[in-house]
DNA sequence: CTAACTGCAAACGTTTTGCAACTTT
DNA sequence: AAAGTTGCAAAACGTTTGCAGTTAG
């Protein structure tokens, strides 16, 4: 197992669905590999395009690409099951576009205004203090500290 | 002046559009008015409706809506360039749509996944420590704090 | 075999853009 | 009068939906 790029065989993945109550379909196991292996922060367009590589631009007469696999509603169909079922993280820190970040332990991000990159802040340090109790009736569902940059 | 209910006349709100190096036309005038007037969050489509009250669905024969005040374009492009000024601040929470904040003291912000609602959290106390430096070649922008809510 | 899933294309809601007509200064 | 601003409509974008056909357990 390489240090940064993790490999997954099927099995795992597959097994991995399971664990998050997701029935391992083919395509499933194409997007969740590459969340998995790729360790950045990917938006559904991104992994539309890395699923299917050779999509061309709309050529509606053609009958089906022969390697066309995953369809642009089964992406973010797919990415929604996997942030409800807590596979990923939703980022919302780009006011266009969700990102979605494999990375499910607890932890923040740099944004970058003037790029849209989005980095993790490493967990262990950050902490935030004096939150205000919870309005009534409501849970917490999570806390998201965005650092807004801007390139200089 | 009422407690929580500011009145600005239209001189006070032209002199705070000058400070901040913004010209102040009437579109202009009557969109700040709706934000510093009512302390709450607002989309972009929230207040092109209180700034046009009587807009009908789409009749496009008519050549003119005899009180249309404020286009859709003008709205958007005004509070782009609003937040762009310091004049309100975007607040990025829901996936679907900015928040602008007529608030620009920093605090940071509840948001109810269920219903969508964005409500204030007061400053005072609230505390992020522990940051890592930024990278090379950025600058702060700001830090946002969301605290996600689940309706229970 | 059945329930669940997928693809497609069309619909959606938000935001942006191009350009002619109009206000501000 | 010049520069900047506005309105409209159309387009662009990310995302969702309806439904017929397919696939996994």
């Amino acid at each position: 197992m390489l240090m940064n790029e993790l490999k997954y065989s099927d099995v795992d993945i597959r097994a991995l669905l399971k664990r998050h109550d997701i029935k391992p379909t083919s395509q499933r196991i194409d997007i969740a590999r590459v969340l998995l292996q790729r360790q950045t922060h990917l938006s559904a367009e991104d992994i539309y395009k890395i699923v299917n590589p050779d999509k061309p631009g709309a050529s509606p007469g053609r009958p089906r690409s022969p390697k066309q696999r995953v369809s642009k509603a089964t992406v973010y169909n797919t990415l929604g099951l996997f942030a409800e079922k807590g596979l990923v993280r939703e980022v919302i820190a780009d006011p266009n576009k969700i990102f979605y970040d494999p990375n499910t332990a607890p932890h923040h991000h740099f944004y970058d205004v003037t790029t849209g990159a989005l980095t993790d802040i490493d967990a262990g340090a950050v902490e935030v203090i004096g939150l205000p109790p919870l309005p009534e009736g409501t849970s917490l569902e999570g806390v998201d500290v965005v650092v807004r940059l801007r390139q200089t």
